[in-house]
DNA sequence: CAATCTTTGTGCACGCGTTCACAAAGGCAT
DNA sequence: ATGCCTTTGTGAACGCGTGCACAAAGATTG
């Protein structure tokens, strides 16, 4: 499998750690709507309020950008906008193609907040022979046969998988095969790439149950003291697992 | 503001670490399709594997919720699908709430991801009123008037918003009055709320400017020292800065 | 029942990320 | 200039998460 070697030697790239590049984004936006507003500068403490971060860890995350900062005053908008584009990659376009044009896929292809920053829906790509040629947010679905040559004809290195999750490592081999190097996969599968290539996954439904675990918690917190159905009792003993008939019968499918 | 004391005293709960707590969902997620093909026991190697994660680390994760496992063996499927199933609150039905019925919000409401877990599409919510009645996915949308009591009568404490970035903190409000303590928020906004409610997020655009990071990255080192193109805007006096010289000390009037 | 083999559970070390706290830097008023 | 005030940039301490490596536990075989 790929995940062998998945060692990246992390951020050997320059210096800026993975964390901060994942922040990043959140300061552009921030400063993105000051700059709107016609805001000359900004201090961290405002910009990480702004940006939901504590304000130690911008100024530490800026720091490995370099010096941009004036002490006393803060940080030019403009400038600083500009300097984390860049770092970003994003002064550059960088085409988009969309593989699986259903319910989310046809969503994705229709958001505009793709534009915004350097991102372009270059194709939009489907299995089912009857989608083809159809227009889904003014850019035709195109069919899976011709998948290598959208994405050459295109210079799309950056892939998202929208489909079911059964056709979702396929789909992803294809597009590697074609030449994408970045995908962004919302099926809910785990899906094996060749080392070089970067998979980032969107899967709501982890997120709602990272949520469920929270709130079960802030539920049982209140009834403390409170009989808490069959407690856990480990399997130490000797009696080991299974506290007796706890275990089976009802199972969320 | 809200994030005033946005500290959580982290993983106060009972020991089980938020980063497992976030990996519980893949491994329950291995596991119901090795149950769907009646494997009895798996090894912490092959779960891991089809997990995506590291064998240790997985091991480490289940020592977190009990000892469930047998040397020599591995771990009864059926029997941690469910211990699993009960440590994230699936084994209850969570009724969830979405309000913003467009584009995305009609595609999440589509969705039959929801079901197979414990959630329940409880309630869709807009405030067109055009829309008020009309049926989606099988779900007539109901006015934001009545959200309040739509909440409260169907006992949803979980919330997925998906209105424009513009409408997000006043619809949170809403909710969080209305008794909604967890939100998993689709808009690119941060939101601003009280102690004990939980809050996560899914930013398309931020996932995609990962990518694009690592992407120009990879690009420049195949390239490297190659020209940096477009000359930034300095706007502080004392031009000095940038880390390594590369930022041409340009001081427009 | 003893030997052997497999796999778990975890102690330990290490590295990353976060936060504190403060000296230094710069603006500004006098 | 000089002194004061604000805010940056960062050294250092700390805590969390990860992965290694191995002893112990149990199954299995003879
Ligand atoms: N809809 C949601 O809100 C949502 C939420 C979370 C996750 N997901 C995941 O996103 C994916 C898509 O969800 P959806 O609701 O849009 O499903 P969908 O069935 O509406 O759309 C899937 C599309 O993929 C196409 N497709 C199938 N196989 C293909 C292939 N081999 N190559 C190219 N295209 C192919 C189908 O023709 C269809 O148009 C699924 O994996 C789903 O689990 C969806
Ligand atoms: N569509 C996508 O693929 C996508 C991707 C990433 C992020 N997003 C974000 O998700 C959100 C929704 O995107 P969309 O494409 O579905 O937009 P959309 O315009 O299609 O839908 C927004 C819906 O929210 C409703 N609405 C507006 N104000 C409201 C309020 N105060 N209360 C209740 N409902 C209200 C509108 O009536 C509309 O139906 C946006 O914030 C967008 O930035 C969307």
């Amino acid at each position: 499998m790929a995940t062998g070697r998945t060692h990246r030697p992390a951020t050997r790239s320059r210096g800026i750690p993975e964390a901060t590049v994942a922040r990043l984004p959140l300061y552009l936006r921030a400063l993105t709507a000051l700059s709107e507003r016609s805001v000359p500068t900004v201090s961290s403490e405002e910009l990480a309020t702004a940006a939901g971060v504590n304000s130690a860890k911008l100024r530490k995350d800026f720091s490995y950008l370099g010096s941009y900062g004036t002490r006393g005053v803060g940080y030019d908008v403009e400038y600083l906008v500009y300097q984390i584009s860049r770092e970003l990659g994003l002064t550059q376009d960088w085409p988009v193609a969309i593989v699986g044009i259903g319910n989310l896929g046809a969503a994705l292809a229709n958001y505009g907040g793709f534009a915004s920053r350097g991102f372009r829906v270059a194709a939009l790509i489907d299995a089912d022979p009857a989608m083809a040629g159809t227009p889904v947010a003014g850019i035709p679905v195109q069919h899976t046969d011709d998948l290598d040559r959208i994405i050459s004809e295109n210079g799309v290195s950056i892939g998202v998988i929208t489909t079911p999750p059964g056709a979702a490592q396929q789909v992803c081999d294809r597009l590697v095969a074609a030449g994408v190097t970045s995908i962004l996969n919302f099926a809910p599968t785990v899906l094996s790439v060749p080392e070089g290539v970067d998979v980032r996954k969107v899967d709501l439904s982890i997120e709602l149950q990272i949520l469920a675990f929270h709130e079960q918690r802030k539920a049982g917190e209140d009834a403390t003291a409170e009989d808490e159905g069959a407690p856990p009792m480990r399997a130490t003993p000797t009696g080991r697992k299974g506290p007796d008939g706890d275990m089976p019968a009802v199972m969320p499918a």
